[in-house]
RNA sequence: GCCGGAAUAGCUCAAUUGGUAGAGCAACUGACUUGUAAUCAGUAGGUUGUGGGUUCAAGUCCUAUUUCCGGCACCA
């Protein structure tokens, strides 16, 4: 999908008609006060404080006609310097373009602005030559958005748009929008029956359905297997804990607003765990730990519950009753740099074999000047941070530096995918800890018999399974790999009177060989249940008639093909075992 | 949580300015006996998310509430 900030002709583009947008704005609502308007990945905005007007559906239907007269006008977008003495005079009236001035930097003594018949705005630009260029847009979407992104403060009006060089750039993005909302999870997930939600249950609380559970146990068994691979033990901890336990850890101060709140039995006090790490400490604090046992690797499909803000809520992507694919590995400082590298790797693994390319690196790191958010100590930041990028360096993965997101305890990498509708999220993460093991009193018995602290990683492959199928879903459209399938294969006979009793044969084959099979014997046409064998999106279809009978043979027919395939029935389990093993 | 929008049968959607809640698919029954994306006929299915209100009359208007959707804020 295109990029609007990192393209350069349609940033400028964007930006003048973000300007253009403005301008059809004033004259609409001349009490109009505007804030910022920039250029993002997927297209621009703008910030209005409109008194207290709510925009509707009707107003932005008015806001572009106006915008189609302005840009048919086709005025002339003039640059023009003024000193910041003449800004603050000019705009005194205007609190937010004062704001605006007073935060630029003392060098700047003249500002710009760009002027299109009568309408004047701050900006540094470059914009094109005349509105008449912004002539292709759409004002795709509007709300409510808080001053300086802070929700104590006032709510703006913001409305998003997009604009293109030609009307067939405009239509085909258009459509690109459009198709997106069909590979949402959401909907993928209602068409296939994987998850429900249910209100008396409630919200947040996804349910998996035979056809879900199935993919999610297969993933689950996947991960584990790789995990056992490289080390990891997998313990089974219970998903709520004395709130004791986050105090210590920390948790209970930075995020108490953010869990379920806490419950009383018999004069103790429960919180339904947030995360699982606290949990994985105590169990490494069960035994006395020698140099020689670590690095220990801890690993569990835990279920965590925290208490999102209701807007926060999407399918299964964010929801408040979730399983991480999480581990804790606890080593000595010598062994961070081998045992990061190792869950990198391990990522990079993953990835490949689940075709999974469209995703970027974060280096999460602390802001500095937050003293609240983050454990007081410098010298460990500096060193936490400084062998994280020693070691991406090595490895030799790009990544950006993301000031201000590190875990109170410590930097992390995180990897970034975005979703088919919403903003970008966190899939998978690894994160260095120096500081809970401190907390809990975790030690190990060093060469010399004294006593050490080690240092945790925690980290998470499938962030959360439910994030993950959500995600791998929209990658895929619903059409899954055979290895994650739920049904992998679906047998029709052709006639029951005749081809049931092989179809059978062939069905209890298959299943013996652990394939997940099967068999639609109901009394329908052939055109009807291969219809519906396509619209589950199963892999493979087999069509078993008088031909197979006599032969001994399978024909199968592949989603997505419109061609059929005969073959001997082992021939077609070899292929199959092979498929799932390539995971192709 | 905040700003807005939406909610009608299991699913996808209809229902003039307020005037008898419908259709397709799915389900069920029967007929058809089938070679690659929908065979035909019939039956059943609803306190229009929920609670108040206005009105002779409410799916439609008002109000509260719940859930979902689009953003914002949040995300250990």
């Amino acid at each position: 999908m295109v990029n609007f900030r990192e393209d350069e002709k349609l940033n400028k583009l964007n930006h003048s008609c973000a300007h253009m947008m403005a301008q059809a704005v004033k004259h609409l609502y001349p009490d109009a006060k505007f804030w910022v308007g920039p250029v993002i990945d997927s297209g621009f905005y703008y910030d209005m404080d409109l008194g207290d007007k709510v925009l509707t559906e009707e107003d932005i239907l008015a806001i572009e006609k106006e915008m189609k007269k302005i840009a048919k006008d086709g005025k002339r977008i003039v640059r023009h310097e003024i000193s910041k003495e003449e800004a603050l005079e000019q705009f005194k009236e205007d609190p937010y373009k004062i704001d605006l001035l007073s935060r630029m930097d003392e060098e700047d003594t003249v500002i710009s602005c760009y002027t299109q018949g009568d309408f004047t705005d701050l900006c540094r630009g470059p914009h094109v030559d005349t509105v008449k260029e912004c002539k292709n847009f759409k004002l795709i979407k509007f709300s409510g958005a808080y001053y300086k992104g802070d929700s104590n403060n006032k709510m703006l009006q913001r409305v998003y748009g997009v604009c293109f060089e030609t009307e067939e750039e405009l239509q085909a993005y258009l459509q690109e929008l459009e198709d997106a909302k069909n590979r949402d999870h959401r909907k993928i997930g209602k068409d296939l029956n994987l998850f429900m939600t249910n209100d008396l249950v409630g919200k947040g609380l996804p349910m998996y359905l035979p056809n879900g559970y199935m993919i999610w146990e297969t993933l689950e068994n996947y991960i584990k297997g790789k995990e056992r691979e490289l080390g990891y033990k997998h313990v089974l901890t219970p998903p709520l804990g004395n709130v004791e336990l986050y105090k210590t850890s920390g948790h209970w101060d930075h995020y108490k607003e953010n869990m379920f709140p806490k419950m009383e039995v018999d004069g103790e006090e429960f919180v339904l765990r947030p995360m699982n790490c606290p949990h994985h400490m105590m169990i490494y604090a069960n035994e006395i730990h020698s140099y020689r046992d670590l690095p220990i690797r801890i690993g569990e499909i835990a279920r965590d519950c925290r208490y999102e803000a209701s807007g926060a809520l999407k399918g299964i992507e964010r929801v408040r009753s979730f399983c991480q694919n999480d581990a804790h590995l606890f080593v000595t400082h010598e062994q961070i740099e081998s045992e990061f590298k190792s869950v990198v790797n391990l990522i990079l693994e993953v990835y490949k074999e689940l075709h999974i390319t469209d995703y970027h690196f974060e280096l999460s790191l602390r802001d500095k000047e937050d003293k609240v958010k983050y454990y007081p100590d410098d010298e460990m930041w500096e060193n936490a941070e400084n062998t994280l990028r020693k070691v991406l360096d090595d490895i030799g993965i790009s990544y950006v530096e993301k000031i201000g997101e590190a875990a109170f305890y410590g930097p992390k990498l995180d990897v970034q995918v975005k979703p088919a509708v919403g903003n970008e999220y966190t899939l998978s993460t690894c994160q260095l800890d120096f500081c809970l093991p401190m907390k809990f009193d975790l030690t190990y018995v060093d060469k010399d018999g004294s006593k050490k602290t080690p240092v945790v990683l925690h980290r998470a492959v499938f962030g959360s399974i439910d994030r993950f199928i959500a995600y791998y879903l929209e990658e895929t459209k619903g059409i899954l790999p055979t290895w994650l399938s739920p049904v992998q294969v679906n047998i029709l006979p052709v006639n029951n009177a005749y081809h049931l009793e092989y179809s059978r044969v062939i069905y209890s084959l298959l299943k013996e060989a652990n394939i997940r099979v099967s068999l639609d014997d109901r009394e329908e046409k052939m055109g009807y249940r291969m219809r519906e064998s396509v619209l589950k999106k199963i892999p493979l279809t087999l069509i078993l008639g008088q031909k197979e009978v006599d032969g001994d043979l399978i024909s199968y027919r592949r989603y997505g093909s419109e061609q059929t395939l005969t073959m001997s029935k082992g021939d077609f389990i070899t292929l199959l075992k092979e498929e799932i093993k390539q995971k192709k």
